[in-house]
DNA sequence: CACCACAACGGACTATAGTCTGCAATAAAA
DNA sequence: TTTTATTGCAGACTATAGTCCGTTGTGGTG
């Protein structure tokens, strides 16, 4: 499941933000569909890719990996 | 340089839990010899592998991204 | 209605994460 | 010296991260 809580707190924080998939992945040197792949739980993130959202996002990676924690603790 | 960070917190961890790179790998399910690439910072993982790693290493995954962002900071 | 911005989605692709086998190098122990 | 445990490393492989180009669906807005 930590696909989907990935896509799930990604599109949040981008939402948040008030930003399009598609300025996103520009402004973090990623494509516009890949954006959509991750939020939908289809792609999950290398540990570079989370640092270059991140960075966008205005946020420390690992703050968002500390949600993803929060998630996955009630889930098993 | 974020591969090499991540190898080099992986190898003290690891080293600090007195476990081998064969040990490691079989009880997170994964391969000795991506151990050793990641360590040598021939890879990165995925934050799925991310997770399996600290379980083993018993720490939470998002201290282990805290140690490479303090590391990246002093970087460029 | 037509138009626009945005996201879902498909397919075909390239790059790289991760596996498996096996051998060489090292160091520590017997 | 021989044995044992550990890691480096090469090569060939499979699985999946990530790109690129295009089309479809949807919800505003003029």
């Amino acid at each position: 499941m930590l696909e989907n809580f990935f896509g799930q707190v990604l599109k949040k924080l981008r939402e948040e933000r008030g930003i399009s998939q598609e300025n996103l992945g520009h402004n973090s040197g990623l494509d516009r569909t890949y954006i959509s792949l991750l939020e939908r739980g289809l792609r999950v993130p290398t540990i570079v890719t989370l640092f270059k959202l991140a960075k966008v996002l205005d946020k420390k990676p690992s703050e968002i990996i500390s949600l993803l924690e929060n998630l996955n603790e009630n889930s098993d």
